[in-house]
DNA sequence: CTTCCTTACGTAACCGTTTAACTAAGGAGA
DNA sequence: TCTCCTTAGTTAAACGGTTACGTAAGGAAG
């Protein structure tokens, strides 16, 4: 129970004028003499005077509070994420809720409750993947970012990336520079992210264009089982020790991709030369590599900007807001295909 | 403007009970039959009703909402603190705003204006540095995590690492493995952090307790340009240029450590064996390094833990809350001091 | 048969704002 | 002088809950 503060009844009072012309004076709405408004101003600030939103929500039925539902904000590309579509909002002057789901069906839902408890006049998810559309009904505008999932039939926008003409870029460009057995390094989706099918559909796609046979011993997958880091290089270690031979490699997460290179220098192969690899996210594990490693950049700044941009023109009534926004991609050659 | 929901009182119509009778089934308190309550929970339920915080909150002067204001998200070290305390909080019926506030005391200042207007029931800085208390007098409960600055007076709990202790241990570390010229490697803090005079403190002070002198050439210091993992590289190269001999060096950062690790490798000084490196903040980057780098880690867990538990604490009106609670860090042994 | 207590409600005030509707006064125009 | 408009306010309802207080009915105790 905080304190009550100064209300503007308070200040109505020592004014000596009534509460509506306090309110007109602090919203700039109605009639009011200068002497008036100089009064109330004065002692608005005088006391200390805060309005108290909790009063004006109830009035005005909106909150100027959006959620942000997140599997995990400790990740790195989500936090940037939330980092820069809270900074849009702010900027138009909303607060953001923050919530960690987890993944977890049963506290996504929970959160929803509260959130719609709470009055919050939008949800934006970020990342992950949700299954079950909440029970309860949600009449507000959502946005999607790199989500996948169905909350509310009429005011829905999925901003994200297309991730099969990722998967397809990312193996023309190996192909680009001359690689001809090009091997695909996945370690299966963690609860966080969204499947590989359509990445995997963009590298077979790819192959096909180019006439280039499925070597199903190229296509190397394991489990998450501790680290992808670990797991892509054992990946690689059997790979190689069952003698099948490739020079280029499609790796699906930079994790992944440097977990590759550091089982192909372990055996002493020239990574960018003998074998060019390509990961994907641009996250700190590409540029900590040596040598550094090429990546696809998803543009975080592009999907949090068309996210942010998306839920303000609905809260803003906007009534042409594309459904679905594709923000494109952008290969990063570094030294792993550059060598 | 969102829609207006079903509210108490069509729950009450549709009953044939007064308000104050669904508000005491809905929130299991003074009398009713059971043939009342099940009735009301029927139509409750029928309705898909959602009680609308906004109207509780003004009644009861509690918003059961929490701002956490931390200088970047996206910063791995403080997204990490951001979700545990997140995660804490809710379990406790407490919902999270995220204000970056981007180490602006402009925007810290709005934020924390914005926030006292939203009523809500606490503030819990993550991270960074606050110069100058906000101008608005904030009568809440404040958790500092890794936060220097004083808002309010009253209640208010430090949760932090003992910095000095840090640097002392770290220096003490390197010493115990048998170094005798322990070099200093530090870029200069960038925004978000905190000074770096009590870890250098703490390291002066350990080279003295075990009568080594200070040798200024081994202090590398250096401005925070580009990347601090490149400048720490050149400081470590001007070094060995000039002359200067170390067998070990306190890295003030692990991105710092990866830079003085790299430059080692290059002039081909056996790191771990020759040179023995200790980092700070067991982030990615000790991790991501060949050889691992040892680190002292800060110990997200119990700094968010520590900090969680202080805020609910006051919020409970309990009495006796430490004003200041320092965690125990804890050396993290990798290749770099065991080589 | 009264008195008293308990149970099961209902009534209405209250939280702090906004705003529709009203009023009173002053000035302009015919 | 009367009408009408504008200005500068006031009054009170409304938003959706919670809760102190009142009350009627029923049962038990004396």
């Amino acid at each position: 129970m905080a304190k009550r503060g100064v209300s503007i009844y308070d200040i109505a009072q020592l004014a000596g004028v009534s509460t509506a012309t306090v309110s007109n004076v602090l919203n700039e709405k109605g009639s009011y003499s200068a002497k008036t408004r100089d009064l109330v101003l004065r002692i608005a600030h005088e006391q200390g005077y805060v309005a108290n939103f909790a009063a004006k929500s109830l009035r005005e039925a909106s909150t100027k509070t959006i959620a942000l539902l997140t599997p995990d904000v400790s990740n790195d590309f989500f936090s940037t994420l939330v980092l820069r579509v809270e900074s849009l909002l702010h900027e138009s002057g909303y607060t953001s809720y923050i919530c960690n789901t987890g993944s977890d069906a049963e506290r996504e839902e929970r959160y929803v409750r509260d959130l719609v408890s709470k009055q919050v006049d939008g949800l934006v998810y970020i990342g992950g993947r949700t299954h079950e559309p909440p029970s309860i009904a949600v009449d507000l505008p959502v946005v999607h970012i790199d989500h996948r999932g169905t909350i509310d039939m009429r005011r829905e926008t999925y901003v994200e990336n297309d991730i099969h003409a990722m998967g397809y870029d990312m193996t023309q460009n190996l192909i680009d520079h001359g690689c001809t057995r090009v091997a695909l390094a996945s370690v299966s989706a963690t609860v966080y992210h969204r499947g590989d099918q359509d990445q995997v559909a963009g590298y077979l796609r790819c192959l096909e264009d180019h006439g280039m046979p499925l070597d199903e011993n190229l296509v190397l997958k394991g489990p998450h089982q501790q680290s992808s880091l670990v797991e892509a290089a054992q990946l690689v270690r059997d790979c190689l020790d069952a003698g099948h031979a490739f020079d280029g490699v499609v790796a699906l997460g930079d994790r992944v991709a440097l977990g590759v290179v550091n089982a192909l220098k372990e055996r002493g192969v020239a990574v960018g030369r003998d074998v060019r690899v390509i990961g994907m996210d641009d996250s700190i594990y590409s540029r900590v590599s040596t040598p550094a490693i090429s990546t696809v950049r998803r543009n975080t700044a592009a999907l949090a900007e068309r996210g942010a941009q998306a839920m303000l023109a609905m809260l803003g009534d906007d009534k042409d807001v594309e459904a679905h926004v594709l923000v494109p991609h952008e290969i990063v050659e570094r030294a792993t295909t550059l060598g």
